[in-house]
RNA sequence: GUCGGAGUGGCGGAAUAGGCAGACGCGCCAGCCUAAGGAGCUGGUGCCCGCAAGGGCGUGGGGGUUCAAGUCCCCCCUCCGACACCA
């Protein structure tokens, strides 16, 4: 047997095989135990660069593992196609989009095929294609009946350059559009929006019962922001507390109700709707140039702590009555009042707010602590625990009590109630692009917004465009596109340009992998019954807070309006986030040009080799420097295998009774099965690598030894080892197993490990003297308390370290350690 | 600023429930094999003292709990990540 570890022809050769007799394609009435992994559909950018390995290894190894193990696993694979890429292409090339996808896709399907990595290509699903496009829309407009899409104003990013609205991804730190350069500016549009917020608290609550990584779910929960206080309104008054007639009420939200008697103004944000009503004559002007002036700032401007303080905030004339004291508090415009947080204004408590404690000594306004500051304390604003002075009917009370007193006294006197306020807004979903898939209605005269009926649909761009190079989306020129009737009234009206957010196709695609041939609806419930919810999601760590907040917010939507099971209420029980490949330090991306191409790694040592690479490096979750994967440490580790079950090593086996040696290693072999066992489920695949190259070693020494192998021992301990490695080494151990056993080794049964052998009857007993290792006994497994100390006062080297000090306690813990303290 | 995560040999990392720190790999050193070795095989390799036997020190720093701490508690430093005028 003289046959060479040849990569090349044997991956080619099982990747074909895996493909033409369709060994990962499942059924949905499978009648084997269910289970679906997934790792996040990738965007098309060409061939699979490190990360896509990474990932898509991690969810392959889970694929063969349960498939082992007697599984039916779902693992599909698709393409997240829509996006901004393809369209600045076009922008700079004129070619369609669609050409420019389906290219990348095909790229990107071939570099997957060569890691080894399987899928059910049945069901392979693409954004943009009609069918997909058909069932968002069917969704969008499912959503739209429910009250659950909706049309507003809202400010958004605009840049002048290209005359589109940006997302917010594409406005650069500097405030400025990533395309054009121009400075983006606020504007306010008529926008579609998904009504994310009504599941706000549903989606905080249930981040409790998912299996995810902890920080995933911190990142969520701040995200969604959710905030216990009260909002209470406050009547406008002149300088001397005389009610204004005629203007309604200022309404407030805060966290700290108990602090409302130091109170000594209130601030509103710039684009407040009654800033015009209440501005005095003689600030009139002052507040108009201030507005103006935070308009045209950006977002990023108005949230750095740059510039003074003065400058960044206005005087209106107006007063409001605190309801606590009676008294009237002036009443100022700042921008660090935000408009679409809470009711868009505050009470500002400067003793107990740092900012706003900034703020009125900037301002020449009055600080009157509420709360006793500790002896010790020698900052500023205090916002701990004390007890609250200056505060009539809440003096002496503690921070949580005065809370509630306060709540209590607002709901008494009918001007607020408690009041629990969410960081999440609603999810803007209108993009002025073309390549997206459009929003399913039209706008007509005297009907207004009429949604496409079901049957018109996938409402699709038209092929015929040219692309402009300001960017502006050609729908909005394209007159075929453009001009429709009105599904409700027969009369002339426009189409809807706007399509959606690409985040809305990732929010439901692994809904559609249960049935992607489904032609009557997205999915049945029958079919995402069958699969859903996802037992184990894999992907990048930057998708922690959108697409899982959105996917988590989609999957309870279908479920309450009857698509999706009643049941589902998550769609992911499980989630995975691998870390970044990094090189020298920095993220490795295309943008930073330090790419290391998995294609040479392939040609030259194998997509087995680059794999194991992968899952010995470190622990999956961290991130990597490529510099510290070891290509060659591990193609030489495969070498090893291969000579090995070729017979290369060592002497000849032989047939004889089996020694204690040959038990020995036959136990070794069968704790490496619990062993494996225990870090596959532990996403421990860097030590399982390991413990696979340390029970190699051992196999190396024992078949060199003087003795020999014994042949029946040598095989199991071969053939086990194949079994185990299987998931991580797809194709080399197909090989071998075939040519030592006949047979796919991917079809067979996982190794279960055989009780007897995993009994130990002698453990090395660890000997201290004061904490410190002195001796090793070898010692029988079940050895008593008393006996294992005995053995340890027994032990010269131990009696050399006592010398004849006075033993003050003896801690045994047999069979592993006993602690002589003196 | 707030919230998370991390800090262990020359390097990547291991130590799963408080019980032998450094598994496994890389690198390096030596031996074998060889015409040769950028192949293969065997062994060694935390630091310090010592010819050795042996001993001491050692998981970012400081303190603590414990018979016993990389692991638990408190304080500090550094790095990474997320959110950042959120009322």
């Amino acid at each position: 047997m003289a046959d060479v570890y040849d990569p090349q022809a044997i991956e080619q050769r099982w990747q074909t095989r895996w493909d033409v007799e369709g060994t990962y394609q499942v059924e949905n009435d499978d009648p084997r135990p269910h289970w679906y992994t997934l790792c996040m559909y990738p965007y098309p950018s060409g061939s699979a660069h490190m990360g896509h390995v990474r990932n898509y290894t991690f969810g392959d190894v889970i694929v063969r593992y349960r498939t082992m193990n007697g599984y039916a696993v779902l693992s599909p694979m698709g393409f997240d196609s829509f996006g901004l890429p393809a369209e600045n292409a076009a922008i700079k090339t004129g070619r369609h989009p669609r050409e420019f996808t389906d290219e990348r896709i095909v790229q990107l399907r071939s570099s997957i095929l060569r890691i080894g990595a399987v899928y059910d290509w049945r069901r392979q699903v693409t954004s943009h294609s009609p069918e997909y496009q058909r069932w968002t829309q069917w969704i969008f407009l499912k959503f739209l009946e429910a009250g659950l899409a909706y049309r507003r104003n809202a400010p958004v990013n605009w840049c002048p350059g290209c005359q589109t609205v940006l997302a917010n991804e594409q406005v650069l730190a500097d405030g400025t559009c990533e395309r054009s350069g121009d400075a983006v500016e606020k504007r306010d549009l008529n926008q579609w929006f998904l009504k994310i917020t009504d599941y706000a608290q549903q989606l905080l609550d249930d981040l409790d019962g998912l299996d995810w990584p902890e920080r995933v779910k911190t990142m969520q929960r701040n995200w969604i922001g959710r905030s216990e206080g009260a909002e209470f309104s406050m009547p406008f008054t002149d300088g001397s507390g005389n009610l204004i007639e005629g203007v309604a009420a200022l309404q407030v939200f805060t966290t700290r109700p108990d602090t409302a008697f130091g109170m000594t103004y209130a601030v509103m944000a710039p684009e407040h709707p009654l800033v015009a009503d209440i501005v005095s004559e003689d600030q009139r002007r002052a507040v108009e140039d201030f507005i103006a002036l935070a308009r045209q700032s950006s977002d990023v401007e108005r949230m750095s702590s740059e510039g003074s303080l003065d400058k960044r905030g206005v005087f209106t004339g107006a007063h409001v009555r605190n309801p606590f004291t009676g008294r009237p508090v002036p009443v100022y415009l700042a921008d660090y009042v935000l408009m679409g947080y809470g009711t868009g204004a505050i009470m500002a408590v400067p003793a107990e707010d740092q900012r706003d404690w900034d703020f009125a000594m900037a301002h020449g306004l009055p600080i009157i602590r509420t709360i006793a500051t500790p002896e010790d304390f020698d900052g500023e604003a205090y916002t701990g625990d004390g007890v609250h002075v200056n505060s009539e009917w809440l003096d002496g009370m503690a921070k949580d009590e005065a809370i509630e007193a306060a709540i209590a006294f607002l709901e008494r006197e009918g001007i607020g109630e408690g009041r629990i306020n969410f960081r999440l807004r609603d999810w803007l979903v209108s993009r002025q692009r073309f390549w997206g898939c459009p929003i399913p209605v039209v706008h007509c005269a005297s009907c207004g917004v009429v949604p496409v009926p079901v049957e018109q649909l996938p409402v699709l761009a038209p092929d015929d465009v040219e692309f402009l190079p300001t960017g502006e989306s050609p729908l909005r020129a394209h007159e075929g596109f453009l001009h429709t009737t009105c599904p409700s009234c027969g009369a002339a009206a426009q189409r809807e340009t706007d399509t959606m957010d690409t985040f809305v196709d990732s929010s439901w695609y692994f809904l559609r992998f249960t049935e992607p041939w489904n032609d009557d609806s997205p999915f049945s419930a029958a079919a995402a019954d069958s699969w859903m919810a996802v037992d184990q999601y894999i992907g990048g760590v930057e998708h922690a807070i959108l697409h899982l907040m959105y996917a988590r917010f989609f999957t309870k939507a279908l479920s309450d309006l009857g698509v999706a099971p009643a049941g589902l209420r998550e769609p992911f029980t499980r989630l995975f986030t691998q870390g970044m490949i990094r090189l020298g330090g920095d993220k490795m991306s295309k943008s930073k040009g330090n790419l290391v191409a998995p294609e040479e790694i392939l040609d030259a040592q194998g997509a087995d080799a680059l794999r194991l690479a992968h899952m010995f490096v470190g622990p999956p979750q961290d991130d990597v420097d490529w510099e510290g994967v070891g290509i060659d440490g591990c193609a030489r580790f495969l070498q090893r295998v291969w000579r090995l079950a070729q017979g290369e090593v060592g002497q000849l086996p032989i047939q004889r009774e089996r020694s204690p040696r040959d038990v020995e290693i036959l136990r070794s072999c069968h704790r490496l099965i619990v062993k494996v066992d225990e870090d596959f489920e532990r996403w421990s695949y860097n030590t399982a690598v390991a413990s696979f190259m340390e029970f190699t070693n051992e196999l190396y020494r024992y078949v060199q030894s003087e003795q020999g192998p014994e042949a029946g021992t040598l095989a199991e301990c071969v053939d086990t080892l194949l079994l185990l490695m299987a998931p991580m080494a797809p194709h080399i151990t197909a090989e071998l197993w075939e040519m030592r056993r006949g047979g796919h080794i991917h079809l067979e049964r996982w190794p279960e490990a055989d009780p007897a052998l995993l009994v130990v009857d002698t453990v090395t007993l660890v000997v201290q003297v004061n904490g410190k290792v002195r001796d090793r006994i070898e010692v029988d497994a079940a050895i008593s308390e008393d006996a294992a100390r005995d053995l340890a006062l027994a032990s010269e080297k131990v009696q050399s370290f006592l010398e004849g000090a006075e033993i003050r306690k003896v801690i045994s813990r047999p069979p592993n350690l006993v602690n002589l303290v003196v």
